[in-house]
This record gives structure tokens, C-alpha cells and sequence, in this order.
DNA sequence: CTAAAAGTGGACAATCATTATCCACTTTGT
DNA sequence: ACAAAGTGGATAATGATTGTCCACTTTTAG
């Protein structure tokens, strides 16, 4: 078992975290949000669009364009974010060692799926728990006002419509 | 976050499940064990060695070596074999988004850690819950007896002192 | 209508952690 | 003394993640 969170997820999470500074209607172009963010500008592109195509991101092209978000904080748990990202598909699966070490027939055999399917979900559990809004929340414990109204007011610049 | 079972945990774990066959005293070479998990008889003495740091295993070194389980299976918890491997050190690590986002003078200010850190002790909770003794348990359930007596000879006659 | 700004999708390269190999060395039994 | 077996370290191969590039479409502005 592996447990680390790939910066994907991560840079994932914040850029939404941005978009939450936006009014109604405004969206706020792809490069701006990673140049805010810092990193690969072309990387952050591509996780954007893994966002779109969850659904938890809405996207406008052409000039003026950028992207917004297409569910309110609420209704965007961390969970959603990512398997969004990393799918779904990467939950544990056997290497079929015990397979070959008792010469099995059933090659779906396999002794530890039962004990870590039961880790994994109590793990994503937490992560169900916890919503883009909660965050949001919590920003205000974690950060001075100042910076957060600094943050605001670029976003309010530099957003569009 | 990331959340796959790396194959140097798996095999360790069935390395572990191997050894319970094993009579007191007696110990087994680790070409035998890597040979009956099959896969990469090199990188899985390196798993070894990393279980026997761990005190999960003792070694015998010299001809007639071997290994053999330190403690008793019950004592062996999953989560141990995992740290054994792994590390401890695999906890969430923030990549320091948050901090330039922001623009805080804290580095150590994460808005996500607090929800990791849940998220992967309770995580380790359901590792911890379960020891190599409660898998040889499940054994029966999961593997018919003929194979697994099969598997028991070979140990018996592989096996030194 | 044309150009510029912005998102899309795919092919492809770089990086990094994991997995795998090799070798010189030590320990133990015959 | 020699063979079998574990130890530790240096180093290579692999594969997933991360990062780059480019041709294409959509939209706004002039």
C-alpha cells in the first residue's frame, strides 16, 4: 500500500479552492490560476481538464474565456476531486502472488483484497467527509485576512465578464 | 493522495504468511521463499533484509541459513510489515501550494494536512487491526486444504535444521 | 472577415520512485 | 578450506507521474 498525495490532487484542490473567490458568471482564465498557484502552467492545464470532464468544473473557450466551478463548494467533496484526477481505478489490486504460491486454480483468489478494500474505504470515507466548503472554512483559521484579501483582489482582477 | 499496494508489501507479506509454516528453530534460505512467491529472487532479498531491521524476522546466516518469524504471527500486525517496507516517512507531505498561493511567511501552514492526516490514520487503524496470525485464519476459508498441504510439504522439505 | 485569446485532445519527452541486478564481504557448517 | 547463505552498497531498468508541444476549435473584438 501506498499512501501519497501526488501534487496532482493537490494542485487540483487549491485551483478549485480559487475559483471559489469568483462571482456568479465570472470565470478566470487557465494560466492565470497557474501562475497563481505556481509549477507547470502546461501540467496544470491538463488536471483543469480532468476537472471538466468530472463535472465539477465548467468551462467557457475563446477569448474572454477560463474556467469556473459547475457545483457549489459544498457540493464538491475532496473525494470527488480525487478520483477526478486519479480515478477510480486505483483502488488495490492483487499481483497475484497468492495465486502462485498455492498453485490456485481461481486466479481471483487473493488473500489480502478483503483486509485492504476495508482500509481503503475507511480512508475515502474521510475524504467524503470533507467538502470544498469545509476548507473554505477552515482558511480563515489557518490564514492571516490579509493574505486572503489579497488573494481576493487578484482574482477579482484578473477574472473575466 | 495515492492509495496502491505496492508489490514489495504484498510479497512481504506472504513471505511472512510463508514462515508461519515453519517449526520452531527451523529456518528457511531465501531463494526457497522467493522461488515459491516467484518474481525477482534479488529485489525480494532486499525485503528481507528490510523485515529483518524491522525485527519482524531474524536471519541465520552461513550455510544452513535461513530465516524464521521473530515474533509469533499474532504479534505481527500488517501495518508493520507496511512500515517495515515502506517507511514511515510515506505520510502526507504538503508541496507547498498553499504557502505560495497565499504568500504566507509560514512554510508550514497546509490547508490539507489536517484532513490527510485523518484520512490515513484511520487508514493504518484497519492495518492495525489485522495481524499475519488473523490472515492464516483466513487462509482456510479462502484456499482449499490440498493446496495448502501442498504448500506445507514443500516448506517441511525445504526447510533447515 | 480576420486576428487574437483561450480551451481541447493527443502525441511525446523528462523525471522520479520503485523494482531489479550485481558484486565484494562476512558468517557458519562440513 | 570450501561451499552455502545472509549483508550492504552501488548501479541499472522499469513504469507511473509530471511536463512539453502542437494542431485544432470556439469565442470576442476590431
Amino acid at each position: 500500500m501506498f499512501l501519497h498525495m501526488k501534487t496532482g490532487v493537490e494542485q487540483s484542490v487549491y485551483a478549485i479552492l480559487l475559483l471559489t473567490f469568483l462571482p456568479e458568471k465570472a470565470v478566470l482564465p487557465g494560466d492565470v490560476i497557474s501562475t497563481q498557484l505556481g509549477g507547470s502552467a502546461t501540467y496544470f492545464q491538463k488536471l483543469l481538464r480532468k476537472l471538466v470532464s468530472a463535472d465539477l468544473l465548467a468551462s467557457v473557450p475563446g477569448s474572454k474565456g477560463g474556467f469556473r466551478l459547475k457545483k457549489t463548494p459544498e457540493e464538491i467533496r475532496i473525494y470527488d476531486v480525487y478520483v477526478a484526477i486519479e480515478g477510480k481505478q486505483s483502488l488495490y489490486s492483487s499481483s497475484g502472488i497468492f495465486h502462485d504460491m498455492l498453485n490456485l486454480k481461481d486466479k481471483d483468489i487473493c488473500l489480502l483484497s478483503d483486509l485492504m478494500e476495508e482500509a481503503e474505504s475507511s480512508w475515502q470515507s474521510i475524504l467524503k467527509g470533507q467538502t470544498i466548503a469545509t476548507l473554505t472554512n477552515e482558511i480563515h483559521k489557518k490564514c492571516p485576512k490579509e493574505n486572503l484579501d489579497m488573494l481576493k483582489t487578484t482574482v477579482e482582477k484578473k477574472m473575466v465578464r
